[in-house]
DNA sequence: GATGAATGAGACTTCATTCAT
DNA sequence: TATGAATGAAGTCTCATTCAT
């Protein structure tokens, strides 16, 4: 699985062709451009939300810090407001972003025509690996809460955004009790509800619950049991069965 | 249940009258001060703690501001310096006295024999009732994860504290899979954990969970009917059944 | 009584045709190119030019923002600084224009002969009406004055415009006072300054006296009275008479 | 005559006893004071106060620094937003601070007994005098009209304070009018306003006027002069006469 | 023990200006 | 001629902390 840890932009082919082109002579006459050869628009601004999404999950929002993110991303200070406005803007457009990449995952499930069990399987499996692999989702959303709420509030994409989540899980529910393998009266927010619960807690209280069970939360081997209780889980409380 | 929030010092009177008990003749020297000054010392030093739990739960450590903790204790800002040294050192003191709070209200819990499915169901609900009324522990322990355990990696009493729980947990499963309720194999760390993730997330995630599926999580409605979930989650899980 | 804002450029000519216009040959081989390359370079200043002058006329020059002014002449920030260096200049260029204006309205004053009474009621008038109808001149002067008088010093030309004004002034007094009806030692420069500021201060001090007399003072119907109390301060003033 | 410039608070007594007493032994045995001696938070926030009304009055108030305040007022810069909030409170506090000089000084004036031709004339002198004097008063108010009276708006005790000049005003003119030295009909507000415009016009242009005519117009001599033509004027307007 | 006044570093933000194409 | 991107200095403001009494 690919991690979710802000990245360069794929797309960025930093000096791929001009510095030192063929032809030799020329290169002294053409004045030397600097590394960061050929700058654009979209690409700093991403660049910047990438590194504020690092910033923001490791610091919180009032420990961020902007001189930080203009160094890391390697540029002035002026352009995080030219591109931003402010550090509050900056801030929930780290935490949209961020929202959208595990919202734009979800949407590569195959809902649809799979097997139910299957697909249900896999959002969990999905949510939980997102989570795990990389805590800054999870960070960054334990700062907002904290903060109360006080920048999501004024998200309007962010509650647009969790529309086709809902669909997808109410699709995958009613395709598995139409095939009699899933329980009726089954509500779909409170399922996803208790899947992220599952699959957030021991990320989110990583250190506390290493220091309450004496070992290390987030070893592989140790992730590698829970994600198979927690599918565990998921599964049993959807699944149509008979008490033994 | 009541509130983990601290309250203000009039039921504690731990050395109140402790400073300079015993020498009688000095008593007459001194010169007898008036109000304000010589309020005495411990109860100060008590009410800038009390203060700071609260500050620090509701903002965080960067966000948590000494002189709103001046004006709460009604006491000028050198008086923190003056018993707490500096920020961090006044955040510690409030983390420790926090964590011994929440430390008492838990040797009140009491999850003797019963039915075992009955006694489980009950810890569920002592656990998620604990958790949703007073966010206060909630937040306490979001803000140490994100400091990364800063403070929990150097207590030898938190570990100590698991202890009971996770025992009174054990004894449970092993009565239920003795009275081949529960099924077998399950990991009671594992399963604490869940249980933890599921009366957790709701309060942790409550401004984004309410962001995202608007509408108010901490509603009573909506908590008795996710209690109602969280258990059937739980007993669906322990409960041995067959697949229809 | 036409106002004095800049407007935009349509109803002037100056130089429209003059980049090349004889030669006749290069027109052709010259490849023609669609906009935005290539505006017209006259045109261009021109327009930075009237944007900057009302910029510095609203905001004063501390106030006045660069980037506004490239926003409002709809022009890169870069061309600002390709036309004038920089703000300085920029607000002296905006400064001696603003001034040709005025001069240019002042010439279009009759002050002839008639009845020397009315000729000085005219005049009152016509300085009440050009000051109050448009606080364009008003503001660039008192902004020019809060600068020290830091443009206005090195100007040749201001000193000329005042000329013809007192000479006016000065025909119309002699010819009242040889009619017997305006009294004699009656200072034409000092007048003058009176008449200014009896007109200038309602406009001038527009927005403190509208709070401390908690009223509009820009109100027509106001205006209309102070009108008539301007003629008539002056008019007492000059008149020839006995106290009763 | 005194004048209006911002100045140390009179009952201010820097050090005045302290350092270096009668007792010359433990001089040396207790700490040196730096020279400010006995700091105190009203002396402080006036000589603040000062300070800025003076730098407003040059700068303007986006062209003035707090930087500039705190040095020349000798403190901290925090000191500043201590005391005053921010840079809008301060420079509102400066204009109000400002209008009450002279309106306090309005208030000497014995407007009731006396001759009303010379109380008149006593408000006349008494503004021209503080206006003329030093042009700080003239800059600041020519300041916020600039900036079109945002801060004065704001201020609840700038109309309030305009209330007594206005009914000594009114006091006069009737008095006045039943000596029947003054004529009837005179508006009390809007013969305030022809005082103030022929006392202010001379210092609010002083610039563009002394390039206009060629010659100082802060000259003592040709402000004696002055001072003569304004209340001529003004008493000419008021005083009931016949047309020779 | 307690207070009021003051400090200084560093945070966020703005704005005139320049660079490279 | 014109543009878009970027820069750096400096401004306002905050906040933990200390000084002097």
């Amino acid at each position: 699985m690919t991690t979710a840890t802000p990245k360069p932009a794929e797309d960025r082919q930093e000096d791929s062709s001009s510095p030192e082109p063929s032809d030799t002579v020329s290169a002294e006459t053409r004045p030397r451009r600097r590394s960061p050869a050929k700058r654009n628009a979209a690409v700093t601004r991403q660049r910047i939300l990438e590194v504020a999404m690092a910033e923001f999950a490791e610091h919180g929002f009032s420990g961020g810090r902007i001189d930080r993110i203009s160094a890391a991303a390697d540029v002035n200070v002026s352009m995080i407001y030219h591109y931003f406005s402010n550090k509050d803007d900056l801030y929930l457009a780290a935490l949209e972003a961020s929202y959208k990449i595990i919202r734009d995952r979800e949407k590569t499930l195959d809902v649809a025509d799979a097997n139910p069990r299957q697909a249900l399987k896999a959002l969990v499996e999905l949510t939980f690996d997102f989570l795990s692999t990389d805590s800054y989702f999870v960070r960054l959303i334990m700062n907002e809460n904290l903060m109360m709420g006080r920048m999501v509030q004024q998200s309007a994409t962010i509650p647009h955004m969790t529309r086709p989540l809902l669909d997808s899980l109410r699709t995958i529910l009613k395709s598995g009790q139409k095939a009699n393998v899933f329980r009726k009266n089954i509500d779909a927010e409170n399922l996803y509800v208790s899947i992220l619960g599952l699959c957030f807690i021991h990320v989110s209280n990583r250190y506390t619950l290493s220091s309450m069970f004496q070992h290390d939360f987030s070893e592989p081997e140790w992730l590698a049991k829970r994600r198979l209780v927690v599918v565990d889980v998921v599964t049993s409380y959807v699944a149509n069965v008979k008490a033994k």
